[in-house]
DNA sequence: TCAAAAGTGTTTTATATACACCCATGT
DNA sequence: ACATGGGTGTATATAAAACACTTTTGA
């Protein structure tokens, strides 16, 4: 039972607006960098998971709690951080702005979010972390139904498909996207339509986990 | 800078067998749980990044250096270790054993192979890291080229074959595999033949990394 | 009536699957 | 000569990709 060190926990919490996949970064208040950008993320106490950790950030720095959070990757590279060793446990998370928004910020915390194309700097080790989080999100959305988690419980297959273009930084066809999506048969057709456009509105759908999770256990794969 | 605690690497190693894909336990020598069944692994130094400790652990353990390593996940909960508060960055480990083979067991380590079909109960929370390390060489075998990693550098195509019908653990057809694996052009034909066997001998091929990497460059993706 | 985005099918092409026999080698 | 496993091709089914017009709605 040898050395002891600093254990922390970073996130990448992600969402969309209309026209953006965006990242919510922190401006930090104390040394180290303080005045710079940083994923939110603190240290991990001796009695607590590292995802209750994660989860207590979250909340402390936005005050956001309904959140999707999946571990990312650890990073220990020993000169990480300046001060002394601290390995970090990145997760990332999706959430949709829609049902919540984010706290106003305070004196202690600045939350903010940036566009992924045009971040600015980052403290530490961060913009390798981003990185990861990012290839991790594309990759990862192609064959689990993740990207439903940033988006409210009504959409329309346009806004599904605009997400999926901007996550995946490519435009998709739009028919063979719902023909796609539809076979699947896994969004239920809730008999509604969007509201407050100024042009058609789309019909509404939601995604139907319980589903999703019986063919699931059958072999089904989700893919796009 | 609070909490302070002790970080560990444990490592889940891989190699095949003519029959099983098996996976290397150390009988513990230390309480607790002196004289069961433990994955390979110890606490990360301070100076000492994780994988670092992964190779310095493996080294010490079993006297390979020659390892595919890669981080798995991290395992946090509160009470994994009755002990203290340990949280363990898992890697997973793919071998071949014609190029090295185990160092004979001291005093301090028992080292030995045991087939993934039927391991014995193991410490902690190691099951559940195997497992895991399990569902993820199972998923990643198909999209990228690790299995190789399992077989010596010179291989024939029945026993990359066998190889994928033990990791994915169902058989495949002969024909269609060796199709798709030679419609990838990443083999080279050594035009050699294997040595030592008792019927028609096979024609040995090499992986092709450089052109792997290559074509990775320019978005080709390796499948099964 | 015009602009803007929603909605809808078919054809072509590529990929995956199913399947059976001959060949080389050692005993 | 026989047993064992290595090596080979084609036909069918399924999935992916390409592609253009009509409909609805609010301004």
């Amino acid at each position: 039972m040898l050395d002891r060190l600093c254990l922390a926990v970073d996130c990448v919490v992600f969402s969309v607006s209309a026209t953006d996949l965006q990242v919510m970064l922190i401006k930090r208040g104390i040394p180290p960098f303080a005045g710079e950008w940083a994923l939110p993320g603190g240290f991990v106490r001796r009695d607590e998971s590292l995802e209750a950790t994660a989860r207590r950030e979250l909340y402390e720095e936005t005050g956001i709690t309904k959140i999707y959070l999946e571990q990312l990757y650890t990073f220990g590279d020993v000169d990480r951080d300046p001060r002394e060793r601290v390995v970090t446990v990145a997760y990332y998370a999706l959430i949709n702005l829609k049902d919540q928004s984010i706290r106003p910020s305070t004196d202690a915390s600045q939350a903010q979010w940036f566009p992924v194309q045009n971040l600015p700097k980052l403290v530490f080790d961060h913009e390798r972390i981003f990185a990861t989080a990012m290839q991790r999100l594309r990759a990862k959305v192609r064959y689990e139904p993740i990207g439903f988690e940033l988006l409210p419980p009504k959409f329309t297959l346009p806004e599904l498909q605009k997400l999926y273009e901007l996550i995946l930084g490519c435009p998709l066809d739009k028919r063979n996207f719902r023909k796609k999506i539809l076979a699947m048969d896994l969004l239920i057709d809730l008999g509604e339509k969007e509201t407050g456009v100024k042009r058609r509105a789309g019909k509404l759908y939601q995604f139907d986990q319980d589903k999703y999770q019986q063919l699931k256990q059958k072999g089904f794969n989700f893919e796009i």
